[in-house]
DNA sequence: CTGTTAGCGCATTCAA
DNA sequence: TTGAATGCGCTAACAG
């Protein structure tokens, strides 16, 4: 009743050896390059595995060698356009090496971030990056105790682990200054969650600027959402009802600027016209945005590929403070959605 | 030089076993539920499990019994926001029966998607989903003679394969019938790659609904794009370019739109008073595009919870007939691109 | 119902 | 250099 043929049965490492006259374990050298082996019979078995189409088995391989060959990866929303091009730039630095990543998604929930971290070690990935995850570091610092970690957003010291810190406040600090250099006085701000630790440094790098140039800071002024789109046009609503007039607005991330900037369409208040809109990611979306926006490029393929990299040299073993990434950093992207300040200069 | 302690040893199934005081296989009974065991014994069992947190080992497991409890998802790019919320169905119906997915990406690649497929046997995947592949069916054909197939976009039919087909076709037609019924009668169209079975069925239910109304079907009033951004922007240019005065676009995706309503914008033609537009995906930035986006609702997460819940019975070897896949229709969405013609009526 | 015995396919000793 | 032997952790017959 149940399965029929399940095809021809895989081509083992022992049947490439007998085809090439030589040992399993002379296969599996070759393979592996773990000694040197005659020309003579190095040929042989590649001309094997090639007739035969052979492929190891990555399970065998891993239960006889203790590593999986594969790597897990947490992000919180699998589905988040902003996560993409990190995963890809994971799977482009790691795949050369042999690793496959696993993903898995958190959506924002720390016991759901905690079993699918348990999930990833039940199947004996060789090392996780955590992509801005919600555990605490005293959780994370356990799990390095076990294996490689690569986090983002986050600077804590370890043995097996290495964090890739991105300029969150500077940048954010940038793009305000863009702003008041446009001859903005009154600017807005809708933040992330309260509770994450770029939402902070972002709103950190908008007080900094705001300080800075003596503008006040004022309260009213600041609107919370949690990174979607609908939360930004929400509090875009929330900014209007003060009825204190700002001409520039930062938000957080581009997601809630796009909501943001839908709620502006339908008030009838032009972008940038009446206000100066600016954002934080860069989504492959803003440039096509109407009008374009202006906002800060996260290096996120970058930072994939930083985080495979420095995942790959931790699993060779190499010290921290070896493993060198390249400065990954935030670049202002001026586009349509902000100009300077009209009318009366205040 | 290398590893240090790599943490507590995992604790094993032999370890549960003697903490029980109960054999390995019985241990193995109670993980998979494969025989009844006595009750006192299944809770020792279950009282060492958790005091020992034991966790199965994942390639052993497969190693044994020649399952790898991971399934293989291949898509043309998994940076797409199109796939992520397929992903995302797939992950959520097939976790729940202890399988994982595997993301590899072909970048719209023959070459490159045969390659990853090949790293999924080797890998030994207990299935494969392939959402709207590009290899041609006697390949795919042949993988199903190995294992269980599910394929999107595609009618193919074999005992071990099941294709899940969205009504793309009708769908276009039904999009431009929104346009006729408006008023429109000249509307131009931005298709996807002319190789693309989607961008097939998306034109060929366009001149349906054309040929229908007796409109004429203008070949200069046709472009092609690749599916992204730029190429839609690209289009729209070529389109303005013949000077063939249209009121209405019906692009074959909402990425090509959004591209496409930039050039708009650049030009100073107004959506949806001068030209009204008309996307297909209904991707989450589409309700916040300015206007709204009136466009086709694919059901991409029901997508995936389908192709994962097809999956899941093919491998439990039940016949394709069996496999009940509830329907999936797509959806007009009428949002604020489009509105009734203006103007002289013709 | 339950324990014992064999492998699954490969990496890795240990000898030769 | 290379082959033979052993075991990774678990499932699946096979006997009780």
């Amino acid at each position: 009743m149940d399965g029929d043929g399940r095809g021809p049965s895989e081509v083992t490492l022992e049947e490439v050896a007998r085809r090439a006259g030589v040992s399993p374990s002379t296969v599996s050298r070759i393979l592996n390059g773990t000694a040197r082996v005659r020309e003579s019979k190095r040929k042989a078995v590649e001309r094997a595995i090639a007739e035969l189409d052979y492929h190891p088995n990555v399970m065998a391989r891993g239960l006889a060698g203790g590593r999986s060959m594969s790597i897990g990866v947490v992000t919180q929303d699998i589905s988040s356009p902003f996560y993409n091009e990190t995963l890809k730039g994971i799977e482009d630095s790691i795949s050369v090496a042999g690793y496959a990543p696993l993903f898995v998604s958190g959506h924002w929930n720390r016991a759901k971030e905690a079993e699918r971290m348990a999930l990833l070690v039940a199947r004996r990935v060789d090392g996780i990056i955590v992509l801005t995850g919600i555990l605490d570091d005293a959780t994370l610092l356990t799990y390095a105790q076990r294996m490689p970690i690569v986090i983002t957003g986050r600077s804590l010291r370890a043995p097996n682990l290495y964090s890739i810190q991105l300029g969150n406040e500077q940048a954010a600090y940038e793009a305000t200054r863009h702003l008041i250099e446009l001859g903005h006085s009154r600017i807005a701000h809708i933040g992330g969650p309260e509770d994450n630790v770029d939402a902070q440094e972002r709103l950190a790098g908008f007080r900094r600027a705001l300080a800075e140039a003596n503008l006040p800071m004022e309260d009213r002024l600041l609107a919370v959402g949690d990174f979607h789109e609908a939360s930004g046009l929400l509090a875009l609503n929330q900014l209007l009802d003060t009825r204190l007039n700002f001409t520039a607005l930062f938000v957080a991330n581009d997601q809630m600027a796009y909501g943001a900037r839908l709620a502006l369409y339908r008030k009838g208040i032009r972008v940038p016209e009446d206000v100066s809109l600016i954002g934080f990611d860069d989504l492959p979306g803003s440039l096509y945005s109407t009008p374009p926006l202006t906002t800060v490029r996260q290096p996120v393929y970058d930072l994939g590929k930083a985080a495979g990299g420095a995942m790959l040299q931790l699993i060779q073993g190499r010290p921290v403070s070896e493993v060198v990434i390249p400065s990954l950093p935030l670049e202002l992207i001026a586009r349509e959605s902000t100009q300077r300040r009209r009318g009366q200069s205040y």
